[in-house]
DNA sequence: CGTACACTTGAGCAACCACTCAAGTGTCGA
DNA sequence: TCGACACTTGAGTGGTTGCTCAAGTGTACG
């Protein structure tokens, strides 16, 4: 096996074979290889995808605001139904975005990744100077 | 109309009415009014979904490795489809994260957001990261 | 016990999405 | 002017997704 760059950078085309199809061998011998693979794209796309939908978005900012609120809290909060928040709180726990803990019969969510906590509120203070 | 801020943050109900019907008042109390509106969610969950795609995702962390790219040769390089291809570029190129140049018959595609590079470069990095 | 409650889950459905295929546009060279 | 070429576009399609509704699980409390 290769190193763990070459796994998630890398190309499906060798530089060498290039020369003969492409238009700008010039152009793209400096970044044959350095591409994301399969691989990793589908990491990165996974990634973003968590954040890539409006009742997510508010769920997670909504977390990343408050340490712990319990399913109902959060249902009134956002004005979503519990059903629909239970099954993207199941999503979100199963990328570990979130944690849950039990308390006899409440569940209370904390958002449990800082890369996920940066990236919404960034992309929140940036969409606030967007309407700006 | 209300502050900027009011347009991107903002609660479906009132800070008053809540103490009647939630589960912890002393919980939500801080946060209401300060979670994402829907409209925020939406323009938040719409950068991401650019993202949240591996051919776009690829696509993007090419042109953010290179400079300018004909259709041609990010088509050879990523190993897809001409005809996919543009028509990604197209829904890119829709929502401002990229830009074309037309020369003769061929088009050069650039990145042309850079809160996008950087969303890109980092989450490349950062699995690249998770695989060692 | 038995009911109420907080939450979860499965089925089903309408909407969306990323692709292929085929046809179309505009440019270049012979 | 003709054909090859680089790219675009529209239609169609299989797969995914985010919701609702109804049923189910487990806890608390009388």
């Amino acid at each position: 096996m290769s190193s763990p760059m070459a796994q998630v950078f890398g190309s499906a085309i060798d530089a060498d074979g290039c020369d003969v199809a492409c238009l700008h061998p010039d152009a793209i011998r400096p970044v044959i290889g350095r591409s994301l693979s399969q691989e990793g794209s589908t990491t990165v796309a996974a990634l973003f995808g968590v954040l890539a939908d409006p009742s997510r978005a508010r769920i997670l900012h909504l977390l990343a605001i408050a340490d712990d609120l319990c399913v109902c809290d959060m249902a009134l909060v956002l004005g979503m139904s519990v059903s629909a928040l239970s099954h993207q709180l199941r999503f979100l726990r199963e990328r570990g975005a979130v944690t849950r803990r039990k308390v006899g019969r409440m569940a209370y969510y904390r958002l449990d990744d800082d890369h996920i906590r940066r990236l919404i509120l960034d992309a929140a203070a940036h969409a606030a100077e967007a309407v700006a």
